[in-house]
DNA sequence: AAACTTATGTACAGTAGCGAACCGATAAAG
DNA sequence: CTTTATCGGTTCGCTACTGTACATAAGTTT
């Protein structure tokens, strides 16, 4: 008789078939990931890989004045690292994590080795290299052509579905250097939808209360984002 | 005695062992691309893979209202049609001639079982959709940071990097289009630049006179993107 | 309870870029 | 050579957002 093990949340991982799973699942380690600590630098090497089981992490592009623009969301959909993938062995962006949870961590030789194996992992994770291409693709275009209200509201329903928790630990501050504006910009905004009563705030919570009202005032950028999820991955995401 | 062959301009694959171009060889088709051709639109399946000789192609974001925003160029360093490769058979960007040329075509098909074997073809692709993907990330967030100006300089620059010519056949009309701006916004622009004698123009064709001036007008982008690519391939580009 | 820190609200002058229009210049077409 | 189309220059009121500053409110620490 035998035995299957227990998958991860992780999309990426639930997805192998058993015996891929087994190859690389001894080498997984649950990490407790904590809001604000930072995985991997510009230019820095990668040396591991992160599945993310609940926590959620962004990629963050760094100008030489400092300023900080959000350029990628992964959830539990993905996985952080792909570089170690790709070849490229480092980024020029910044792995932070945006909300606390668990994460496994790999080696990123081993998670290579497998990947060149040429089965279903490689398969996958191209696909997803492609849904997080399409992500960075559309929120670059978003940047240009959307004001801070609609992209708040499809930031928040991104990271409501990376999450799946109603209430999201975010200050504004926080918010606004992900979405690249002033602080100020994003208490306005911000005000705007609660007045609406699609979400609720005080002091870093941030409660999504109308989901469809918030879907609404997001640009087209979240569903076509989410559309493309659900066609390379079979699941939600924006 | 062994006959080498004649290898493409093309960046990748004059970068392949003669075993593997071989392979692929008798598939590629010189093919005459114009200014203004669409190869591929957004959902649209990809059976083609176009590797540039000397065409530049753009990849561009329409949006619902019409509006289109630039996310990634490429020219004679890249290759045209990587879903074919990463699995997902479509984009939701469209594949637009932005500077006539020559470039060599190839089946989806052979070029992803080529790719599938694991060798040299592989592995180059996989850094050039690392690099891509750092132009595109660098190009979100830079739409959020950066003024008409730098973005203007930064983007001639990449486009002469990308096509070796000190003219440059591009409207001021074409070239709002790519920044995701208004043409008036172009003319001001392009109007300080002209005034500083960094570039000439009339009528749709542009001159680069001061390389270096440009530069340094350009955002950090230009430079962190070009760097980027030498890491990763060996070869310049923004 | 007082002092401090952090998160949010608000205000306001300044600016980049939008949206739209119109005009002139040059090239292409008849 | 005249007409037409395209491309570039310019203007102007308008808006969103910046940059900065200060005020209030909710937690935290002492």
């Amino acid at each position: 008789m035998k035995t299957e093990t227990d998958r991860p949340l992780n999309k990426i991982l639930a997805a192998l078939p058993e015996e891929e799973y087994q190859h690389i699942a001894p080498h997984l380690k649950p990490i407790e990931l904590i809001s604000g600590q930072i995985l991997s630098e510009p230019e820095e090497p990668i040396e591991k890989i992160y599945f993310p089981e609940s926590a959620m992490i962004s990629l963050v592009s760094i100008m030489m004045d400092g300023s900080t623009t959000e350029i990628g969301l992964i959830g539990n959909e993905g996985a952080i690292g792909l570089p170690a993938i790709l070849g490229g062995k480092s980024t020029t962006s910044r792995s932070i994590v945006q909300i606390s949870g668990l994460a496994l961590q790999i080696s990123a030789d081993i998670i290579r080795q497998e990947f060149l194996r040429g089965k279903k992992l490689q398969q996958i994770l191209l696909l997803y290299v492609q849904a997080l291409f399409t992500q960075v693709s559309q929120s670059a275009a978003c940047n240009r052509q959307h004001n801070i209200e609609e992209r708040l509201a499809r930031w928040l329903l991104s990271v409501h579905d990376c999450i799946l928790q109603d209430e999201l630990p975010l200050t504004q501050e926080f918010i606004a250097n992900m979405l690249g504006t002033r602080r100020s910009g994003v208490t306005v905004a911000a005000g705007i939808l609660q007045q609406a009563g699609m979400i609720s705030y005080s002091r870093g919570k941030i409660k999504i209360l109308k989901q469809e009202a918030l879907e609404e005032t997001a640009c087209e950028c979240y569903r076509l984002v989410q559309n493309e999820f659900v066609r390379l991955l079979g699941s939600r995401r924006g």
